[in-house]
DNA sequence: AATGACCAAGTGATCTGATCATTTTCACTC
DNA sequence: GAGTGAAAATGATCAGATCACTTGGTCATT
């Protein structure tokens, strides 16, 4: 008796499954990591192939693993994660995406609070970079990349409170569909706006200014919402 | 030119779970709705009957579709949601419990007094559904039963919220390995007074005092949470 | 007429084994 | 030593068959 091999029946798929990630854990594999092949997977556990297969889609799909063409299976940067963006969602309609804003009103402002509290080491540096990049992309004029770097600011924003669950939930709603939704609508805010109130968030959270940090993050969500519904009554 | 087969080629899976969730959304199907047969699928979309259910098995990850054996593919609950729990994730170790647990404290309560503004009919009902039920649970002493309405209780609270998005972070984290968790930790918090507080909860939000059902929710994770610091520093 | 046992069709689950496409490696050439 | 190209490894897809479960209807029993 060992770590691999030999399921205990109880559904076949179900069980390959969660054998696939008990394989993972045991080895002690991380996101990015090789795994094994699918034929050495399917021999190993006794099934046929497109079994095999259909259990890895099962992980794939929430980021679990990843399948490379021609060069294998390798661990996912979702595994083990708690909380997760739906990667089939459909982009949101206007109302879904206010009420998306509505969600991060509310979440995001405690949660900086936290961070100015907790102020994680790397997760300031990120966000550091992030609004370097952002400059630079507002100066470039890249606006499709700039809206990426200023979700990237929120994420690292919400990473600096340490507490991984919370950035899982802000990850999962500044999803990036998102930004296509933005740019159907033809609405954009004031870039330079936007930076501004994020380096202010930024310093605040630097400062160890919990309570700053979420008002700051409030308005500038606020404002964000404001925008969006003023441009949705126009058309 | 029309709604069905004939796929625009990128990745042939890719496409065909996306073809699959258009056809569904083409034909206005929602959750427990039967859709296609596997066999039909393959027909359909020109590919082999592998290929299509690895496509359904990425599907199905998500809770978009649901295969039922000897009985057909169903349109699943979570079609269309934007957040959700990993639906593999492993039960969490104890630091990611407690976690998780500050998480809920930061997040609910704002969402407690949205709900107490908004006041959203359907999951008023509900809410006190799952207190009678849970309060008939204490009396059978079933606390397995009991945690599962407890947390029923908190995602009701959110949908009272009439905010969609809310409803879905909080039903992620409200996961329910974390009932496996506390058992295992021996952790039960007394029954009756979880009772109390939800019902002095319920109470708030019906008489729409957002102030009130903010503080309440807020010190009732707070408390949970103690427990559960106590306990662990114990063992 | 109501009930229950049984059968048959529909459908998902799994297997076998082959072929194509992509990536990676490495020996070979220059 | 650098570039090139064949070969190996590996994922992607196909085809068709067989097993297992669900469901609805038939029919005998009561």
């Amino acid at each position: 008796m060992s770590t691999s091999g030999g399921v205990v029946r109880r559904s076949l798929l179900d069980d390959l499954a969660s054998s696939m990630l008990a394989l993972i854990a045991d080895r002690k594999l991380s996101a990015g990591d090789q795994f094994e092949s699918v034929r050495s997977l399917a021999d190993r556990f006794k099934v046929a192939v497109p079994t095999v297969r259909e259990a890895l889609r099962r992980l794939e799909a929430t980021g679990a693993v990843e399948l490379r063409h021609g060069s294998g299976v390798y661990v996912g940067p979702h595994i083990g994660r708690l909380v997760l963006a739906n990667p089939l969602a459909p982009t949101p309609s206007s109302d879904r995406l206010i009420e998306l804003l509505q969600a991060r009103a509310l979440i995001e402002p405690p949660v900086a609070a936290l961070a100015a509290r907790v102020r994680s080491e790397a997760a300031l540096e990120r966000m550091d970079k992030d609004l370097t990049a952002a400059a630079e992309l507002i100066a470039a004029g890249d606006h499709a990349q700039l809206a990426e770097i200023n979700m990237d600011f929120h994420r690292s924003l919400a990473q600096a409170s340490g507490n991984a669950t919370l950035a899982e939930v802000v990850e999962s709603v500044t999803v990036v569909n998102v930004r296509e939704q933005l740019e159907i609508l033809h609405i954009h805010g004031d870039r330079q706006t936007d930076l501004d109130e994020h380096r202010a968030i930024h310093a605040a959270v630097l400062a160890g200014d919990a309570e700053l940090a979420e008002r700051l993050t409030r308005e500038h969500l606020d404002g964000v919402l404001a925008v969006i519904n003023n441009r949705l009554q126009q058309s």
